[in-house]
DNA sequence: ATTTGTCAATACTCTAAAGTATGGTAATTT
DNA sequence: AAATTACCATACTTTAGAGTATTGACAAAT
């Protein structure tokens, strides 16, 4: 116990709210289940949102803000555009809270709230690969379809990874397969 | 009108749930929303399965047999390896019942009676796609890997197919996308 | 034609969670 | 120190959907 009682503002939800659907996905996020699990009750909730879109839109904001529009500037400044690329694809192996939010995402696409999100997300995305192809030599169009490409990819194996008992499930061979999609798809062009 | 009132059996409910899970969602499906698509009230329900859980196992059931268990054997009789995995990967670029309820299972990957599924299916798809990429001449454990990417692909492709607005919207950019992965990822082995 | 069995409609109860209203407490201001 | 503000708890009401019990209608069998 702390024995100080918790005195929260919206950003602590929204915080709160993120774990919560990377652990729970975002239909089973309530207001008193969200409550609970941050020590309050559903008075505090509604002092600081009108409603559980409220809270749903600050957090699909913030999530947007932090983990792509202020990270993806920062990649590109990275001079090798096969360093720019691999790390991210690494990524698709990992399975912390911004992974697991954004798989909780992509179960929830349907959602009015979170289909504009991740339309854009995955646009900004290809984008950045895009021209990241574009720097190793391969023409728009075609750097266009190996960024898509590799963006499906990233996103079916972030999606095998986390099916209990599927074909990847073991870090080994989640490793393994990032590394043969790594050579097979970030590439030189063909001559 | 048909005059004559509905008169339904268990595999009229497990269609019917198809079609409903596939339009809107596996968290979507009620018994009361179901029963009111068919035409008839919960009474009528509650007759032929014990409760929802029943009629998710029942269509899961068989969707499973259906368009996996009866499906590959045929695939597996075409000859040419190339032509057996190729048409497989242009269902991706489909937006029909049965890739549109694969969808939404896979939308709700953490539903108890639904993981499983998901997971015999992936490993039996898997299974399907390395035999063939054995049979293009590819060592066992490269074929594996190139099998679970070429999946993963497939999956992530499904899924940016039904974002609205997003990057492959378009039924052109779609099958360009297609063809462009079939040729990357379905060839013979580097020598 | 009567009976029996099969399927569906209606009318309930029960529960979880949304939303509202109001009162309470700690921190900040004056 | 008193008052104000900011935040939280409690006690409601309301709603949607699960599940149950009973009654009703049509079809098949006898």
């Amino acid at each position: 116990m702390t024995g100080k009682r918790a005195r929260l503002e919206p950003k602590d939800w929204e915080i709160g709210a993120m774990s919560y659907i990377a652990d729970h996905g975002l239909r089973a996020l309530t207001i008193i289940g969200l409550a609970n699990a941050l020590g309050v009750t559903k008075g505090s909730f509604y002092w600081h949102f009108s409603g559980i879109d409220a809270l749903l839109s600050a957090t699909l904001g913030r999530w947007e803000d932090v983990f792509t529009d202020r990270r993806l500037p920062d990649y590109a400044e990275i001079e090798d555009p096969y360093e720019r690329i691999a790390p991210y694809l690494v990524e698709s192996s990992e399975r912390h809270m911004p992974q697991r939010f954004y798989r909780a995402l992509m179960a929830a696409q349907d959602h009015p709230l979170v289909a504009p999100v991740l339309s854009r997300i995955a646009r900004k995305r290809i984008a950045f690969l895009t021209q990241a192809f574009c720097d190793m030599g391969w023409q728009h169009d075609a750097a266009e379809k190996q960024a898509t490409l590799l963006y499906a990819a990233y996103l079916g194996l972030l999606q095998l990874a986390d099916l209990p008992d599927g074909p990847v499930t073991s870090d080994a061979v989640r490793a393994q397969l990032v590394a043969h999609a790594t050579g097979l798809i970030i590439t030189s062009p063909p001559r």
